[in-house]
DNA sequence: TAGTACCTACGACCGACGGTAGTACGACAG
DNA sequence: CTGTCGTACTACCGTCGGTCGTAGGTACTA
């Protein structure tokens, strides 16, 4: 459903069922994009008598999003579950990690392009 | 429906369904049960003529699941997921973060799980 | 032996969701 | 007017999670 964000650019319907590589009906991925953009990961902006579709946020947003979700369900005890966590990631990970734990990003408020939300 | 994590011993549905604050009828806690031990979110193991549910991984293993699970999502661009990620915990978060890249690798080297191909 | 209590196995119903698609309808070009 | 394009709306289906009922087995007891 959600891997047509290799297209970065808002594009119509007819650009994303031209794009996909499975045989999809064109309504299948009107329908499908209609239905992201009533949950707010893409957006839908008006392009004449077409709509013109966008991702909300990259994947790599939505990735975070969902860690952070997972990571609200577990109550208090976040700390054991990051540790887990980073426990669990490889070395790559871990440096990218630290790396960002060193970035000013997080408590700077630091408008990143095409920053949505908030 | 697994909100039942606060006990953390092994429990029968007997055990499980006494300590429910909801009214739910027996059957379904088994089949709650069952429909998890399925899953292999619980184990289950027989104690004369009924059976022993413990969870498999506590909530904090599981969220760290989850969240490697949302982190895998996003390909070869891990980075950018990870910097927006501790761009949104808070700073409580991030201390812990910090503190458990500084936690020596506890013991969990590679335990082989089948690492998507990206 | 009958009765009762306890437990599991299996199936069922329902609402939500995601994937797929068809039909109806409006707008516009030829 | 007619064909094309695009949207809107609705539908169908499979899966999942939550809830429960009924059937059947075992064990203990009057």
């Amino acid at each position: 459903m959600a891997q047509l964000w290799t297209a970065e650019e808002p594009l119509t319907v007819r650009d994303v069922h031209d794009r996909l590589e499975r045989e999809l009906a064109y309504t299948t991925v009107m329908t499908v994009l209609g239905r992201l953009a009533k949950k707010g990961l893409v957006r839908q902006e008006r392009d004449g008598k077409a709509y013109r579709y966008a991702a909300a946020s990259s994947r790599e947003q939505m990735a975070a999003e969902l860690m952070l979700d997972a990571l609200g369900d577990v109550g208090e005890d976040r700390t054991a579950a990051l540790v887990a966590f980073v426990d669990r990631v490889g070395p790559a990970e871990a440096e990218a990690l630290r790396r960002a734990l060193d970035t000013p990003a997080n408590g700077t408020p630091r408008p990143a392009e095409g920053s949505p939300g908030s």
